[in-house]
DNA sequence: TATGAATGAGCCTTCATTCAT
DNA sequence: AATGAATGAAGGCTCATTCAT
């Protein structure tokens, strides 16, 4: 019971902050509510995790890595798979990755929420896996457009961008979304089709881009 | 103190507000950092706005609305002018109005931040200028699909959406983009660098839409 | 209209005032509160009565002269009626007064609240009004009692307590009445019941004690 | 910080409040004040009883119950005891509950406050103390009048009210009494005198109702 | 005479954190 | 390992009052 329970509320704690962090924020949500929620005392917060920044942090590094464990970038793709799959590997995974599925749905909301307002818990994380996932991206780009575009080419950088954008808009105006498409549903099927969507947008461009990769390289890097 | 004085103060408030709740956020931000930069009294907000959901809701359509005025989303252009060139001119004016020139820089990081988390002030904003918008720029896309495609059906409003997704990334994935892309400026050559490549990248996706609309426009409505 | 006016908005806030000022007492009251019910800026009480403490001794004087003028503790009989006529007059306008007539029924909460949270103001009112009128009924009740009982006596202090007590309980535990006695009515005939039971109550007692004054009035002032 | 640490912070809060909120009302005393005074932070008031509020119920009922709890309204006497005497036990415990004994001098111009403008605390207190004292009463009040009178008859009621009058007069008005009569003293046997009289008086009035009880208790309930 | 604007003090409340067990 | 109690620093808001016209 001693090292169970402690590892137990430790666990609590983390469902529970998973849960109010993306749903409120980091500074609207109280400890209070996330210690309720999980049937723990207000102290255990600073018992296990020295504070509310440190239970955010620990949470920020796990919903990163058990979404990328969950749902992997190549989602099970052998490494040389024809670039078109393995766009389409990427889009969707990170699509389920955002939109979860079920339990961890704030998985993606958190991140999105730190994307758009870091806090310095971001820092390493950044470092550790944002970075080389849109490496990643970016090669799978270069590959696409062919003509020997580089993926750290400006080009490839500003596709990636696009499609990167496609992607998190999706659950970044949710709210909006509802209101425009009330349609529109975020089910294993849904969300199958829009990344379909976003696949096909993407790779259209990027063929048409493949014809004068060489001289829109040129000029991009210019202004 | 006579009536100048007191538009002054109200938008001295206004001005405050806006760099702080977009830097920080409806919650996190104080009634007393915005009032200390306004070099205003904490009551004030309260006389003029009734309090701080007052004041943001005042700030949110004032946003909104010089923001639009400044940047039409047409730009200047009649209205028979070619969807290509009617779609850059959303597209320019769009960052334009969100990455800001100056002063109101803010205006983009406020309305992302909105869209994200909206507020209940953000209601009326959707009612009365995003669903126009939104209309307007579906109009253009099934334009350039051509074939018959009406601005209401599922293609239109799923590219529009790709468009969308790919302006507001720039300004909502900002830090995560000064880290990845250190060189990229967002001055006026910057944003029109961005919108260019952004239209570009869009152009030629509908294009290739256009030859296969029907059938995908009966498949994507299906799911 | 300058004088006029000036008056005028005085009035008005007066009359706003008594209504406000009993209803929520001296603290709660706001001046807002009765400014925008008169119809007035916010700086017209401190301009007309120097400030809120000011507004409410105005009120406060008015209110007992009002009174006072409209319910004469004699009614309007002669100096030489008989004393339990003169007991019941008593008795009847000091319910009058203080349950009120309509329009100026706050005038009675008003000075109720007084009398048991007495503010500054009302020092003077207890030495110009209530000292006589006390004075006034402590004589009848001595006349009643007889036998050479002074208004001084403490037995016709006490009595005029008993008597005084009656009356007030009317209406500083209205609330308290109306729930345990719900069908009691506070109109003209109600009040004139009530006064007239108070009265024969009084009378009733007054009388008993008539026959050992003496004695009574001297083991009295002995504790 | 023990289980008695935290209920000694509790009674003194509550000591403090009885302190505060029956020399200033609820609306104008502070937190702050009763806290400097309790020596408990201002926080400790939210922690304990949740809210100003939930600290002033908290009084109220305790000063209801511990009240009773102390002084009885039969003040020990036998339930077959004459009513006479009844009456006296039922005045003095009364008055003794009001003028308070040293320490919870406060108790009686608490109630006496609520009773005049109650708050919402209020309600359940009459509900479950004031309506049965109220009722005793009049049950004592009908057999003292006889002749088959009734506890709930409108004599009865209106009898009651006159005595109960005279009880809260004496600590309504203490302020103005200490002006007219300064040498009346409110200790042990001074309260004593004062039942005495208020018995008496009682007593003479309701003996003398008993002689046309039937007709007057026609007559009061034609208005 | 009268007012809209502005002020500063103060209030209740909330919260993350620490303390003593 | 874990907790109930306590703390102090803000935060939003309200109000009587004053100022400049």
């Amino acid at each position: 019971m001693t090292q169970d329970a402690g590892e137990d509320t430790k666990r609590r704690l983390l469902d529970a902050a998973g849960e109010v962090f993306s749903r409120q924020g980091f500074k609207s949500a109280t400890v209070r509510t996330i210690c309720r929620m999980a049937r723990a005392n207000v102290a255990a917060v600073h018992y296990h995790f020295g504070g509310k920044d440190g239970l955010y942090e620990a949470l920020l590094t796990e919903a990163f890595e058990t979404g990328l464990r969950r749902h992997p970038p190549d989602m099970g793709l052998p490494a040389n798979a024809p670039a078109e799959e393995r766009l389409f590997a990427f889009i969707h995974s990170f699509l389920l990755r955002m939109l979860g599925d079920g339990k961890s749905a704030w998985c993606g909301k958190l991140m999105a929420r730190e994307m758009h307002e870091p806090t310095q818990a971001m820092e390493q994380m950044v470092e550790r896996h944002i970075l080389p996932l849109s490496a990643y991206l970016r090669n799978i780009v270069a590959e696409v457009v062919g003509h020997g575009t580089k993926g750290d080419s400006a080009l490839a950088r500003q596709c990636a961008m696009s499609i990167v954008g496609q992607c998190q808009y999706i659950f970044r105006s949710r709210t909006i979304i509802d209101r425009l498409a009330p349609d529109m549903r975020f089910d294993e099927p849904g969300i199958r089709a829009l990344a379909e969507h976003i696949t096909r947008f993407s790779l259209c461009a990027l063929k048409s881009f493949s014809d004068y990769a060489e001289k829109y390289d040129a000029a991009a890097s210019a202004p």
